[in-house]
DNA sequence: ATGACGGTAGCATACCGA
């Protein structure tokens, strides 16, 4: 069994205790790392090693920045979308070496696509989130046929559907809920992706678990977490290789409960390989 | 009242986030 998580921590420093505890308690295999905000030089390799991972890591300085942990081995694909000119750090491949199977796995940290405050007209960072997701939906369709089972996992920034909003006529006409991307994310699981947490809702007969709203993300301000104000924006996409090999997906919401946390938790599957 | 909260850069406050 392997068990492969995916973390938005909101700079990997600022949560350095809040993850190595977390590391420690549900000792995953693979973790994907999203919004490190650090370059190679600053992030904890020391730390992280000692935590009894390896690391691979896509860094940029005070935004974005992709990671890979894994308690066996990481051989680097790619860095950032082929074929795709990209000053941000969002995206990182691997291969990693199970006991006996291999598993590709990419960390994603989509743009979140929202105009600046001072600017709602500016549409830049939204357009920007449409080119980098055809871009992404290219590599996804090439990476959908592989030899090996293969995962997408990260922060998406797409809700996609009503169910997945704490209150839907708010985010109407935000970045994170517009048709257009909404559309794109849609063709890309046409493909033949599986959201691992749908699919491990529709596998179990446990009635808690069907009504369980699968949110990842709860705004710092407001209370919005002990309330339940939540998004699902954060997945686990398989490939069909993959989806066979699903036991369970759950919203892991520990490391949110924690001191110093993160806005966003952590979402994990385990899947029978090994 | 047009906020809240948190991180980074860098030293006051702007930018970013979802």
């Amino acid at each position: 069994m392997v068990k492969i998580a995916t973390y938005n921590v909101n700079s990997v420093n600022a949560r350095l205790e809040n993850l190595c505890a977390w590391l420690q308690s549900e000792q995953p295999d693979v973790v994907l790392l999203q919004e490190i905000k650090c370059e190679f030089n600053g992030f904890p390799f020391f730390e992280i090693s000692a935590a009894g991972y390896d690391a691979k890591i896509l860094g940029q300085k005070s935004y974005n920045g992709v990671a890979i942990l894994s308690r066996y081995k990481i051989k680097i694909e790619s860095e950032n979308l082929p074929e795709f000119k990209d000053e941000q750090a969002r995206y990182l491949e691997a291969e990693i070496q199970l006991k006996h199977n291999k598993l590709k796995v990419a960390s994603v940290y989509l743009p979140n696509g929202n105009p600046p405050y001072n600017d709602v007209s500016d549409t830049s960072k939204f357009d920007y989130k449409l080119v980098w997701m055809d871009a992404f939906a290219q590599r996804a369709k090439k990476l959908l046929h592989s030899s090996d089972p293969v995962i997408l996992g990260g922060d998406f920034n797409i809700i996609k559907t009503d169910k997945d909003v704490y209150n839907p006529e708010l985010f109407r006409g935000n970045a994170l809920f517009r048709p257009e991307v909404i559309d794109r994310l849609r063709a890309i699981e046409y493909q033949g992706w599986s959201d691992a947490f749908l699919l491990s809702q529709m596998k179990s007969s446990a009635v808690m678990e069907k009504t369980e709203n699968g949110y990842t993300y709860w705004d710092y301000a407001g209370g919005a977490f002990p309330a339940d104000l939540g998004l699902r924006i954060d997945y686990l996409f398989l490939s069909p290789k993959a989806a066979d090999r699903l036991d369970k997906c759950w919203v892991d919401k520990s490391p949110r409960q924690s001191a110093k946390p993160s806005d966003h938790t952590a979402l994990v599957a385990e899947l029978n390989l090994e």
